[in-house]
DNA sequence: TTATATT
């Protein structure tokens, strides 16, 4: 039998030759040998050049991995065989996730840094397109120990000249964790966990705009298809769908159902979720006497209430942005009405966003966001102004809390002046967005 | 009140 803790082994480089049987003779020189298997195709059975090696003594495996891994290299090979345990052996988390670097520290200074702890086997810093650092970096360890006493001592034990933090120094995230995480990021871009825009479409007359703008496009696309426009809508039908599920169209576009409501969202009548001043700040209007369920109702934007009618597709433009509120007087509402007329050429941004910060004049610092504002709610705000490529809450780390601003970037400057004049000094609740163009990194230098 | 990032 083996021992308990047996470790299996994994080799490779041996030539396709060589069978168990050949194979044997090297292997037990260590030890007596529990298990020899070569590595074959499943469906061809073609010998793969590897095998899996376990020995019955643990201590077996440790000799001849010191004796052999990289130490020799067998007939025909051009590099010296692998003998090492199995990535099914999981020595346990040895992978170090660290963060606030500063942007200049290399490699070798990262190495110095993390190795009085331990074997390092990697270390990699992040770099974007332009080879820049992220300032954060994988540090991977012989062992789980090592990986921890490097937590243990490295952890917040000092910042970095240029970071904005304490060094941050954790074990990185699995497969599987970085998958959800991605999941969890593209289902916010659809909007799909966004209770408070589906409930009170968050920002009021906006929403309603954004609605109403829905709603022509959709009548265009269901008419008669005899002209181009209709034909160019039906071509966004799909995209349309998207759309539908942000939450944002969700209400208008489910006429009536009460019960298609995603799970989690209440579907109670609106006098019991909102106070007369609303939880938000927002004020509902006055109960519809057209017979729509309740939780259809639309918001105002704070303030100045909106007049209460059934949404109609008659005039939507007039009537999507008679809501807004500017600080700016007549002269807003070219600018208002531009959203509408660019929604159309409008790519579905739902493809992961892989770029943080766009061109020069793209990007966008908006202030005074509601508390309850994220990513989604904030990329939906400003997905009529062009293509956003990215679009950013900044949240407290420790609390996780919303700081009230953000970052928008989108990928030309017109969208983002457009968006700058249709949302700066927009009303939402008792505060009035600002935004403006980010300032850039080395502006503001008192010398 | 101007980016804490995951090969």
């Amino acid at each position: 039998m083996k021992d308990h803790d047996a470790i299996k082994l994994f080799v490779g480089q041996i030539p396709r030759n060589l069978e168990e049987s050949d194979l044997k003779p090297l292997f037990e020189e260590f030890g007596k040998i529990y298990e020899l298997t070569v590595l074959k195709d499943r469906f061809t059975g073609m010998h793969k050049g590897c095998a899996f090696l376990t020995y019955c003594a643990r201590d077996s495996a440790l000799k001849a991995q010191s004796a052999l891994h990289e130490q020799k290299t067998l007939p025909g090979m051009n590099r010296p065989i692998q003998v090492k345990p199995a990535d099914s052996e999981g020595r346990g988390d040895r992978k170090l996730f660290v963060g606030m670097l500063g942007k200049q520290q290399s490699e070798d200074d990262v190495r110095r840094l993390f190795e009085p702890f331990g074997q390092i086997e990697e270390c990699t810093i992040l770099r974007g397109p332009d080879g820049a650092s992220k300032g954060c970096a994988f540090v991977k360890y012989g062992s789980h120990a090592e990986a921890q006493a490097a937590i243990n001592s490295l952890h917040g034990s000092q910042t970095m000249p240029g970071a904005s933090s304490s060094l941050v120094v954790k074990f990185a995230d699995t497969d599987k964790e970085r998958t959800l995480r991605r999941m969890h990021q593209m289902a916010g871009q659809l909007g799909i966990f966004n209770p408070m825009t589906i409930q009170f479409g968050a920002y009021g007359a906006y929403t309603q705009a954004i609605m109403q703008q829905q709603a022509a496009l959709m009548a265009a696309a269901q008419g008669t298809c005899l002209n181009p426009m209709a034909a160019i809508a039906a071509a966004q039908m799909q995209q349309m769908a998207a759309f539908n599920v942000s939450g944002l169209v969700a209400a208008p576009m489910t006429p009536s159902s009460g019960t298609s409501t995603p799970p989690g969202i209440s579907t109670a009548p609106v006098p019991s979720i909102a106070t007369p001043i609303g939880v938000n700040g927002f004020s509902p209007l006055p109960p519809q006497t057209n017979g729509q369920p309740a939780s259809e109702t639309i918001y105002t934007n704070g303030i100045h209430p909106y007049p209460a009618q059934s949404p109609t597709v008659a005039d939507p433009l007039q009537q999507a942005y008679a809501g807004m509120q500017h600080y700016a007087g007549p002269a807003a509402y070219p600018a208002a009405y531009a959203p509408i007329s660019q929604a159309f050429h409008q790519q579905a941004p739902i493809i992961p966003q892989q770029q943080r910060e766009g061109p020069e004049g793209c990007n966008l610092f908006i202030y005074h966001l509601p508390q309850e504002f994220g990513d989604a709610e904030l990329m939906q705000m400003f997905l009529p102004f062009g293509n956003v490529i990215s679009a950013k809450v900044f949240v407290d780390r420790a609390t996780n809390q919303s700081k009230c601003f953000g970052f928008v970037s989108f990928d030309n400057p017109t969208s983002a002046q457009a968006a700058i004049q249709a949302m700066n000094g927009f009303q939402i609740g008792m505060k009035r967005l600002k935004v403006q163009l980010k300032r850039p990194k080395d502006a503001n230098r008192p010398y």
